[in-house]
DNA sequence: GCAAGGTC
């Protein structure tokens, strides 16, 4: 029997097409990856019984990048970035091993359905999943047709099944304009990121951001919040006068009315309507209108309308709001949280969903209203053909979900619910008065039914006092007629929600990608949240823009990605050559980039009036090695050591603190050590700052310290300080912190392995010995007196940490806390094998020696 | 260390 594979581009969406295909008949089972899972069951297929093996990717495949020697900031210049530089196609996501997943899935298959997403980033991960695929499937025979693409609209029986039944083909053009995109934004993206980076950060010290990125999207972004700002300072407040008049409509009460000129900026023209009318003892009807109005029900939720309201009325953040989704998703509550579309399907089963809420304590009464009664058709909305719009797919309460999970699903499930109510009613009634020559008007709204602000009372009609019935010819008396002088006031900053519809009107990133380029500006310092969630400019993203527009506004103006999106869609729709369409943008760009570069003192003009020079920034901490003068310690991110009489700057490892390391110097180039650490449940470890950047031996790299410095005698170095090898990672070395005394402990050069040795020795070295079992170095400890654990009086032992008895009791494996926790990870999170006993694996070379000792000898001579 | 786009 024949086999037919078939790709979905999430596990999700396999699932459920793999069930409405089979009818619910299929076995399933997990993948090698553990994210994707194989749904078979066996059917019909070109007139033949075949097995059908649906299964899917997780979004793209490859992703690109420059070959890696053109990913070294220092030795490539950014405008080979344009056309020199090579691409290539990597594994998007490595963990994922979605390439041989794909090929172990693919083997020994006769044909191909490809049912990824039908936009043009699917129709580009179908060819990602081809052409690792093909080269392993069986060899059609005499030219019949083996690949075949889906297209469907909704995830529906009749859509799906449907699909299946009208086969095609996959576009390549489409494809081709991905590939398009993705090497544009590749290439202009990192070329202006690097360039502006190395140019800002290597002239001024108190930028406060490790990149100064730019990109197609993330700088329009930051160029809405910045217009803003803008808008802001430019504001020029004026006076204007208003005309208010009161007039009593029984013996205590009065109405306040509104002129209908609204407002006047001239204050003697002002005054002379206020003379005309402040002598009236009379207000006349001149008419009165009764009108019945609705508020529309609101459309079916998409994604940007989600995160709209989460950050305006919940108070989250778009990317939190995203996460928040996903999980409430992923545990079956809600429905797919990326979608565009606000129009539910035709056979969507809407009562259904709704019954799942009759029971809920918050809501039952209005649901089960709605049911009775019937509910009402959903308002025509738009359908992206992507996924049904969010719906609540169970009932969930409070305590089960807690927090923002339930603030989020509470919104969702009230949000599905006023999609099928009734909309809301009200009777709006004015009245017209005149006063004098002048005319003035009231208005008042009452609530004939409340529909679905119901369940949506945030969006209820406030209540207003009804308004006195009368007619046309009636008179009331004149309370007072007053002017009253106001200032018109500037706007306040964007809110993520206003920033949203913005990126949203202009084509600015995609549902999934908006909280990205938000969440972008916020931590390159662009950009921060204030109350209410406003988005206020930092004077980094204030300077950029402004020189942006000095230089060539097009860079950051909205209309940079819909130019180049024009040009792509030509290659789409086969109307371009997609060689062309990339030369001619690239071209563009790198005359834009060459312009920027030649420019950029326009920008740094800006920049000088915002921040300081490097030399003027930090404070002075430890000697230069060339000069002798102290250099500066700059904290800001990211942190180095600048010297000013010599003109250089040195990094230094970052996420951690720098101190003096006792005026010790490195014995190669004199240079004052400096000692980092992660906190004192982390590591630390000292570093010549010139080493660390200019790798003093063949076999160091670039950001490497003492602990990893191969000098075969100086006393900092893994030569004089290192045990063995680490416990856990490939090619560690355990090294023993000089510092840590009295509690004293050995850290890995590599991973964030730390084992705690001695608690109450005064002094630790590194034997020249080594242990007859392990091959590690052993340990030559001083007691203090009083709290030696050795037997008798004894105050002094040598042992190594891993095999000798006494030592054992003591060593305790942890792994670094580092001193933020957003900065955890890594390996620290594996606890299984971490805890108890360090054993190195024997029969390896002992590591105290450098493994190429001669060539680390010889470059330290020459 | 960089972009934007999928998705986990």
């Amino acid at each position: 029997m024949k086999t037919v594979l078939m790709v979905a581009e999430k596990p999700s969406l396999a699932q459920s097409i793999a069930k409405i295909l089979s009818r619910g008949n299929m076995s399933s089972h997990k993948g090698l990856n553990g994210a994707c899972s194989v749904h078979e069951y066996t059917g019909t297929f070109a007139g033949q019984p075949v097995r059908f093996k649906m299964t899917s990717v997780c979004g793209h495949v490859m992703t690109l990048d420059f070959l890696g020697k053109y990913n070294k900031w220092d030795k490539v210049d950014p405008a080979e970035l344009f056309s020199q530089a090579p691409t290539e196609k990597k594994e998007a996501n490595p963990k994922l091993n979605m390439v041989k997943f794909l090929q172990v899935e693919g083997r020994g298959c006769d044909y191909i359905v490809l049912w990824l997403d039908c936009d043009k980033e699917g129709e580009n991960i179908c060819f990602e999943v081809l052409d690792t695929v093909l080269p392993v499937m069986n060899k059609a025979h005499g030219g019949e047709k083996t690949v075949f693409r889906a297209r469907f609209s909704s995830i529906t029986d009749t859509d799906i099944c449907n699909a299946m039944a009208h086969l095609g083909e996959p576009d390549h053009n489409e494809a081709l304009s991905v590939d398009a995109r993705q090497e544009l934004d590749l290439r202009i993206g990192c070329a202006f990121t690097r360039f502006q980076t190395k140019y800002f950060q290597g002239k001024y010290g108190d930028l406060d951001s490790s990149l100064i990125s730019f990109g197609p999207c993330q700088t329009p972004t930051l160029g809405f919040c910045v217009e803003r700002h803008d808008k802001i300072q430019s504001f020029k407040p004026e006076t204007y006068w208003v005309l208010q008049a009161k007039v009593n409509t029984d013996k205590d009460r009065s109405l306040l009315l509104d002129w209908d000129r609204v407002r006047v900026f001239d204050r003697e023209i002002a005054q002379m309507f206020l003379n005309l009318t402040k002598l009236e003892k009379e207000a006349q009807v001149e008419a009165t209108s009764r009108k019945e109005k609705a508020k529309q029900r609101p459309l079916a939720l998409n994604t940007v309308e989600m995160l709209r309201v989460a950050s305006s009325s919940l108070g989250m953040g778009p990317q939190h709001a995203m996460q928040t989704a996903e999980r409430l998703y992923t545990q079956g509550y809600i429905s797919y949280p990326r979608t565009e579309t606000t129009h539910y399907p035709e056979n969507f089963d809407l009562k259904g969903s709704l019954r799942q809420q009759a029971n809920h304590p918050y809501w039952a009464d209005s649901v089960k209203r709605l049911l009775a009664e019937g509910i009402n058709r959903p308002r025509k909305g738009h359908d992206a053909g992507d996924h049904p719009p969010i719906t609540p797919m169970r009932s969930a309460t409070e305590a089960e979900l807690g927090g923002d999970a339930w603030r989020l699903y509470e919104y969702i499930t009230r949000h599905f619910i006023a999609t099928v109510s009734h909309d809301c009613r009200y009777l709006q009634s004015t009245i017209s008065f005149r006063i004098g020559p002048e005319l003035f008007t009231c208005s008042g709204r009452t609530v004939i039914s409340p529909g679905f602000t119901e369940v949506m009372p945030w969006q209820s009609v406030p209540l207003e006092e009804s308004l006195p019935t009368c007619q046309r010819g009636n008179t009331f008396p004149v309370g007072e007629v007053k002017m009253l002088e106001k200032q018109t006031s500037p706007p306040d900053y964007l809110t993520e929600a206003e920033l949203i519809t913005l990126m949203e009107k202009h084509g600015i990133g995609t549902d999934a990608s908006i909280p990205v380029h938000i969440n972008n500006v916020c931590q390159r310092n662009y950009v921060t949240v204030e109350s209410g969630r406003r988005l206020k400019p930092t004077n980094l993203g204030i300077v950029l823009v402004h020189g942006y527009y000095k230089i060539d506004a097009e860079l950051v103006l909205p209309t940079i990605r819909s130019a180049v999106e024009r040009q792509l869609n030509l290659i789409a729709q086969g109307k371009a050559d997609y060689r062309q369409v990339l030369s001619h943008t690239l071209d563009v760009f790198k005359r834009k980039f060459h312009y920027f570069v030649d420019s950029i003192a326009g920008m740094d003009e800006l920049m000088e009036v915002s921040f300081s020079p490097l030399a003027a920034t930090g404070k002075p901490l430890s000697r230069c090695g060339k000069c002798h003068r102290f250099m500066k310690y700059i904290q800001a991110k990211p942190s180095r050591l600048h010297c000013s009489h010599c003109d250089e700057t040195y990094t230094l490892p970052q996420n951690g603190t720098i101190k003096l390391y006792k005026e010790l110097r490195c014995p190669l180039d004199d240079f004052e050590l400096v000692l980092w650490s992660s906190g004192s449940r982390g590591k630390s470890y000292p570093l010549c700052p010139y080493c660390y950047n200019h790798p003093p031996f063949r076999d160091m790299k670039k950001g490497m310290g003492c602990n990893e410095c191969t000098h075969p005698s100086c006393q900092h170095s893994l030569s004089l300080l290192g045990i063995g090898q680490c416990v856990e990672c490939e090619s560690g070395v355990l090294v023993l912190d000089p510092t840590s005394g009295p509690k004293w402990k050995v850290a890995c050069n590599k991973c964030n392995v730390v084992a705690h040795c001695f608690e109450n020795a005064h002094r630790v070295r590194v034997s020249a010995d080594t242990c007859n079992i392990c091959e590690a170095a052993l340990l030559d400890v001083d007691f203090n007196k009083a709290k030696s654990p050795l037997p008798g009086d004894e105050t002094q032992h040598v042992g190594c940490v891993f095999c000798d008895p006494v030592f054992q009791e003591l060593v305790e494996l942890k792994h670094a806390a580092s001193c933020h926790p957003m900065h955890r990870g890594g390996p620290g999170r594996r606890q299984g094998r971490g805890r108890g006993r360090a054993r190195r694996p024997p029969g390896k070379a002992n590591p105290r020696r450098p493994k190429d000792k001669m060539s680390a000898l010889a470059a330290y001579f020459v």
